[in-house]
RNA sequence: GUCCCCUUCGUCUAGUGGCCUAGGACACCGCCCUUUCACGGCGGUAACAGGGGUUCGAACCCCCUAGGGGACGCCA
């Protein structure tokens, strides 16, 4: 039996580190075993996937130094990769699922899920679906149908006893059938949920070795019945643990960058990231920090993972990529190299050429007004800060509202940030400019600038928002003002 | 709330019954090197969540409690 593991990111939003995380261990898995590593986008969502995130996504593995044998880009013979190009695939095991008894066609409206949801939390109950269309006869069924009426497909869970799947790390886990939620498989508008796709997709090619992370644990129940229901051979299952925030929750981007662009940005080396994340519940047998993804090969043992939550460090992360720089400076070529890889270049200078020509008289000018698009964390006080129309703390609120509103952005660009400004302005009462300034400084360090938007842009995200944030713990850390505005809100 | 997972210094971890008066690394503090600052070197503070077992012996095995996390979507 050849070893097949994959990597399966939605390609939602920026490349995520936890990820690159996961993609690293399922890689290390497969080539230790001489087996193949696969990646396959799971775009099923349709709303909120994009063509540019999975760019992005493959772009940042291929920068870390991580390559599949199969998925986009290469060729291979279960392809396609994408889940939104495999067709009917997903419908077709359904009608099998159908046929067989063991999925249903439901009927409910969202809103009365929602409510039942919603009822069953107050009386403390687990929220879950209760059955209301498992009954259907076939006459109701094809009227509905008729009648155009939407529906889901959803699937049966026994009503007794449970299931015990093997987990490589953890050992044997239980979990009773009345945890089990009758998961719908193939939603409203056609499109295959998670479960079905991955449990379809992972059989179709062949994928031996099922390595996840920990949040996954309590759907594998799910799993395991759809590998029975279709009577399919159950893969291996590896949960990984979690990857946090200094608070112990789990890691997010309100909490933390998590962008692998952003410490791209910030001048980390793929060498130290992938190092550093070799690091997380991780280590080589003779307890050495710095090694390189082949030296992790040549040692790696999937029983070495502890199982306590990681968190991520920036700190130590910081130290490693000295390291590393250090080693790299001892061939001065391969140095400069890595510095012009990181923003020495054209693609990453070109965009910003227009906004500083205008603004410059001598080329020795453009340090001064460049450096922020290069830099990680400006060095500001609350001097700097100080606005003609509003208070410190009103400031404050701006830059924490802005906050919220583009940590909740997934398309970034030009266009979609300046609407966020205009409703940000319109709901404060304030004119544009008067909002603007405190973004200025926040980003660019400056009250006058290239206009900050298109800075914005250039800078990402993530660095984006650890500016901003950045900003707001200079002026003393959340602010109340936009805390109370949200509640306000909220009502 | 229910279920599931987890628990060694602040953080990442070593440790799989005697080698542990618990080792390393980051961060922090001190000293040395140095025309500055770093780098580097040396040293220091700091942990087995608590309680019961099992055993001649427990960080390691079992049970309970506590704490943390995750899941409970027509998101993945």
């Amino acid at each position: 039996m050849t070893v097949r593991t994959r990597v399966a990111p939605s390609p939602t939003g920026d490349p995520h580190v936890g990820t690159a995380y996961i993609a690293l261990f399922n890689w290390l898995f497969a080539k230790q075993h001489g087996g193949q590593f696969i990646l396959r986008i799971e775009d099923t969502d349709q709303v909120r996937s994009s063509i540019a995130s999975e760019k992005r996504i493959l772009a940042a593995l291929k920068w870390l130094g991580i390559d599949w044998d199969e998925g986009p880009g290469k060729s291979g013979k279960y392809g396609p990769y994408q889940q939104s190009q495999r067709g009917d695939l997903y419908k077709d095991k359904v009608i099998e699922l159908l046929e067989a008894g063991h999925a249903f066609h439901c009927f409910c409206k969202p809103e009365r899920l929602d409510s039942l949801r919603k009822r069953q939390m107050e009386n403390k109950q687990k929220p879950g679906y209760d059955g209301h269309c498992l009954d259907l006869t076939e006459k109701e069924i094809s009227e509905k149908m008729a009648a155009c009426e939407p529906y889901v497909i959803r699937m049966k869970i026994p009503s007794d006893g449970g299931v015990a799947f093997k987990d490589m790390l953890r050992g044997s886990i239980d979990i009773h059938w009345s945890e089990v939620d009758m998961q719908v498989l193939l939603k409203a508008d056609g499109m295959p949920t998670y479960h079905l796709a991955n449990v379809v997709d992972d059989h179709e090619m062949a994928i031996t070795h099922v390595i996840r992370g920990e949040e996954w644990i309590n759907s594998t129940p799910k799993h395991v019945l759809l590998y029975q229901y279709f009577g399919w051979q159950v893969p291996e299952f590896c949960h990984m643990p979690l990857l946090r925030n200094p608070d112990k929750s789990k890691l997010s981007k309100r909490k933390n960058p998590t962008s692998i662009l952003y410490y791209q940005r910030m001048g980390f080396l793929p060498e130290a990231l992938i190092n550093y994340l070799g690091r997380m519940g991780w280590s080589m047998p003779d307890e050495r920090e710095k090694f390189s993804l082949s030296e992790m090969l040549e040692n790696f043992d999937i029983n070495r993972v502890s199982l306590g939550g990681p968190v991520f460090d920036v700190d130590k992360l910081k130290w490693l990529n000295g390291q590393w720089i250090r080693d790299i400076y001892a061939e001065p070529e391969s140095f400069a190299n890595a510095v012009k890889d990181w923003s020495l270049n054209s693609s990453y200078i070109y965009p910003m050429l227009e906004d500083v020509a205008k603004r410059v008289e001598l080329l020795s000018d453009l340090p001064g007004l460049m450096s922020f698009y290069f830099s990680g964390a400006l060095s500001l006080t609350e001097v700097d800060f100080e606005h003609k129309r509003l208070s410190q703390e009103e400031v404050k609120e701006v830059l924490q509202l802005a906050l919220w509103d583009l940590e909740k952005l997934d398309d970034w660009g030009k266009t979609s940030i300046s609407k966020i400004f205009e409703c940000l302005a319109e709901k404060m009462e304030l004119k544009l400019k008067d909002l603007m300034l405190p973004i200025f400084i926040a980003i660019t360090g400056q009250a006058s600038s290239v206009p900050v938007m298109n800075a914005m842009v250039c800078l990402g995200p993530d660095m984006t928002r650890a500016r901003l944030r950045q900003a707001i713990q200079t002026l003393g850390g959340l602010s109340k003002k936009a805390l109370k505005r949200l509640e306000k809100q909220a009502k």
